[in-house]
DNA sequence: CTGTTAGCGCCTTCAG
DNA sequence: CTGAAGGCGCTAACAG
């Protein structure tokens, strides 16, 4: 009899094993292997049978065919994430794990599929995991903003991940980005400073405008005056930061804290500032935003800034999407951004003349 | 004859169109519909009949359910890619962006799923893609080293993206980065540059060796004594770089050219430097790594660096795995780190001693 | 040129 | 406690 037991093994990318084939080889119908293998089927099976069942299972090294379950019960297991720009922002990675950690947990795989903001493709794509039948569809972009989504995302249990759509049709998750600046603000005005600088990026962008609207609330909060307080426009990357600085330092005497749109501009503004012999914090404290991986608490000296809520948004919105709570969400739901002070902010300098 | 119009429609979120109803309402059988659809079936339908289907296809808004398909063509159009760690690394964003364009363009899509470094997850999320039927996989892990893979990769189409395994049973795709070492050497050799100083990172990790040989190498073909070049070990971290550097500066005549392991490293030679008062690239010429985004081109004076390859071994990747050709391939195919001269190297200093 | 028949691999009544 | 029958939505021979 050659070759009974090792044919049960699968011959390397050869045909794998039908719930059939597992039925043939215990002696019993596909049917029974199918109860045994979904349990709590409200069936009751002999546990002798069930052991021969599972025994031949792991002969066979039998792993039921998803796609045909999914074509049978309708339901896939499986959570679309769609990014319109996966980049490298520092963004998609947290926000990915969070989401993926929640969905696997739960049983789902999180598929991530990186489109392009070209219109034409992102429909494509998201008609394309419909068409897979996703149960659920995360659909994330990478500055928040409004944004216009393919239409095919109405055919499907689907949720905004820092984008919002007009007529509030979809429900977001958003990073609370006004808390986050008064936040950032209230840092070096807990320190006693009262003369600040504000480095901003695009007024275009909604966080842009969001922050320092938290930031001249807490200013104002603190009885200052917000029109003592120099807003300078830059465009959020380090180079900026740095000009922007430059421009600080030569117009006269320099604020005592320099609170900057994003951690990129903070880089800018250290390399300015130590450039010019000056030092943080003894001499100028520095705030940044967003607490980016590999610059924030890496540069010395350590940069304080406010942290994006991005994991805790990718958790959210696959607790959401498992959970089947879609269509109950409000429009919108903000997660906070909180301080992480670290040692780029000190006291202020004790003669600020 | 109440709502023979409106019906067609879905009603949102109903039962979505099935090719039987396309048949039904274009008076055709789904055959027929299957056979337009698809095209090039070696059929052929009549103009007319051809637009009665397509009519209705439009009509009910009628999309194909791939799992339907799938199961019976054993093809699922769909590349999975595994990463063990998605991270903020900007690694992950390149590659998948530019294996996502290649198997876009082809027809399929990548779908990325983001396991974790634990074993176990990663063996079962390998097992649950295979289960969708994937037809390829890509598994890509983020700093280039030997790993163990799941077993089950054997079962289908495998490439190893920046990782290798013991016996070279499945085919990899790295970056050259002992090329790339001599390449960031080369930058400052080539400025007229003799002193060199490389802070480098982790001697347990493939990369730090492998640029490390490329940087003695070139030395080396320059004619220069590598025992002169001062070595300094660190962590690729940028506050080891500001350490090293800061070692660097208070050992005596600080070298004319400082090599990095990385952008991040430079990083923090940057601004022990500046907090030295010492002008990057007058006094002192600094060469980084990776040509990371948002840094490197960013930082001021901008950082000459060496590019990963990663864009390019995402497509790569995917091109070998759309293209069936994954079994052909030899066991490691590097693909070259491009040095990126900017403005942070310059001539030596005319003085130095 | 078009329709019939027969599954792909699984789950789920409904009978034994 | 177990099996037979039927069908999810699609494609691929094979007939007309």
């Amino acid at each position: 009899m050659p070759g009974t037991d090792e044919d049960a093994r699968i011959p390397a990318g050869h045909r794998r094993a039908t719930m059939a084939d597992v039925g043939r080889l215990a002696g019993v119908s596909a049917t029974t292997v199918s109860f045994v293998l979904n349990e709590k089927s409200g069936q009751t099976i002999s546990e002798q049978t069930r052991q021969r069942v599972l025994d031949a299972v792991a002969a066979l090294d039998y792993r039921p065919n998803r796609m045909a379950r999914g074509l049978r019960t309708k339901r896939t297991a499986t959570l679309g994430f769609v990014t319109d720009e996966i980049g490298a922002e520092p963004f998609a990675g947290a926000t990915i794990a969070g989401a993926h950690e929640v969905a696997w947990a739960q049983g789902s795989l999180l598929i991530v599929v990186s489109a392009t903001r070209d219109r034409r493709i992102l429909t494509d794509v998201v008609d394309d995991l419909i068409d897979r039948r996703v149960d659920a569809l995360i659909f994330a972009v990478v500055g928040t903003r409004r944004i216009a989504v393919p239409q095919a995302l109405k055919g499907v249990p689907a949720l905004l991940l820092n984008g919002y759509v007009q007529g509030g049709l979809l429900p977001s998750v958003l990073p609370d980005e006004v808390a986050g600046g008064r936040a950032a603000a209230q840092l070096v005005l807990d320190a006693g400073h009262t003369r600040l600088a504000y480095l901003t990026g695009q007024a275009s962008l909604w966080p842009t405008r969001a922050r320092l609207r938290g930031f001249r609330d807490a200013v104002v909060r603190a009885g200052l005056d917000p029109h003592d307080q120099v807003v300078l426009r830059g465009n959020y990357r380090a180079d900026s930061g740095y000009e922007l600085t430059r421009q600080l330092l030569a117009a006269g005497p320099p604020p005592t804290a320099v609170l900057c749109g994003n951690d990129r501009m903070a880089l800018g503004a250290y390399l300015a500032l130590k450039e010019a012999g000056l030092r943080i914090p003894e001499d100028v404290s520095v705030v940044g935003y967003d607490d980016q991986v590999d610059l924030a608490a890496d540069v010395h000296p350590a940069l304080s800034t406010v942290r994006m809520p991005y994991y805790q948004m990718g958790r959210w919105a696959a607790q959401q999407a498992v959970a089947g709570t879609i269509p109950t969400l409000p429009t919108r739901t903000y997660l906070p951004c909180p301080p992480v002070p670290r040692a780029s902010v000190g006291p202020p300098p004790p003669a600020t003349a």
